[in-house]
DNA sequence: AGCAGAAGTTGGCAGTGTCAACATCCGACA
DNA sequence: TGTCGGATGTTGACACTGCCAACTTCTGCT
């Protein structure tokens, strides 16, 4: 409607604009206001619209999560091989974008269902596993998780713990944060 | 239905019984299928029954989850003052009451909303830092979450990452157990 | 030019949470 | 003993949701 005064053929670029839009309300009211019929409105176009790009609300709702690990991932990135730094930067990310942190990581999506949301969060991880398990440099028997390696698991679990432990509001990202550095994610 | 024949006056004690309902729907099929009509056709009364104990369907799902506090309170109290038992049992909860879990730490509850969730949860992990505490031994300056230890933190946040990995599925029950016990609850 | 199919719309169904009004039954008080 | 208040449970309704089916509109390809 800006891009183009005279209303495109259809729409233009729906789907984007479903994951824009529902990216929006999920993080200003929270994922329970995330309805497909509301998405729709939002988007302007009708309730039924987003069948023809998401097979389900569940499935809109794994595209919006796994654009959220993407952006996770990005963020890892960003903080080089550090590995405490790449735990601040999942914190961060936990606090920063809370609504979505706890989509991608709350129960309501299955992974299994949704083949795209399971690689887009393995790809996320695997930034952090380079780092933690070429930290590691004893051996190396694979973890019978076989993408991610022991190192890492420790890593990522106590990173995770306070993530959601910040995220829940159990704790304050300052505490965590301290006691993250504290830790020894870097013994 | 079973101890009296003579259908009692109203109930004898919903409230019992929609909690009891809802446990059971909730751990058979999840949370997406507990839903107040569903519990109140499972407890035999009316769709607006629960109303008359649950001022909403979020207010029926604190009760259940603050009965689950109480259960993992339990198990944590009979793992005794040992901190990695502690960390096993905590584990084991999350397995056995995967669904019970999710909705105790998930999202979808507020605990600012519901008083009685709060103190059921802290309840319960006060008996984790008593003994993560004690164990500290060293300095006591009390963090600024001031029930909770930073010892306890630590050892809160890595078993509750790991807790939250197998509990979505992302990591086997062993593979979590074997790293808990080889990291170091036990420094 | 015209057609197959993608993209979007309208209408409908069953199910949900919640509110309001009504019926029933217990316990307390006269 | 009789009656009445309030707690408990019921019926009915409303707005909302996810999803299905049938219909229209537009597009890219032959």
């Amino acid at each position: 409607m800006s891009t183009s005064d005279k209303a495109p053929y259809h729409h233009g670029d729906l789907r984007r604009s479903l994951l824009d839009a529902a990216s929006g309300i999920l993080h200003r009211d929270g994922i329970g206001a995330v309805s497909l019929r509301e998405v729709a409105r939002a988007a302007g176009v009708s309730h039924n619209a987003p069948y023809r790009h998401f097979p389900s609300r569940d499935a809109l709702l794994a595209g919006v999560a796994a654009e959220g690990f993407g952006r996770l991932r990005a963020r890892l990135a960003a903080a080089g091989d550090d590995l405490a730094a790449m735990g601040e930067a999942y914190l961060a990310f936990a606090v920063a974008e809370r609504p979505c942190f706890l989509l991608m990581f709350g129960s309501s999506l299955c992974k299994a269902d949704f083949p795209d949301l399971a690689s887009a969060a393995l790809e996320a991880l695997r930034a952090l596993d380079r780092v933690a398990s070429g930290r590691a440099a004893s051996g190396g028997d694979a973890c019978e998780s076989r993408t991610i390696g022991p190192a890492t698991l420790r890593a990522w679990a106590i990173v995770h713990g306070f993530a959601h432990l910040v995220a829940d509001g159990q704790l304050s990202l300052e505490a965590a944060s301290r006691a993250l550095a504290a830790d020894g994610t870097a013994p």
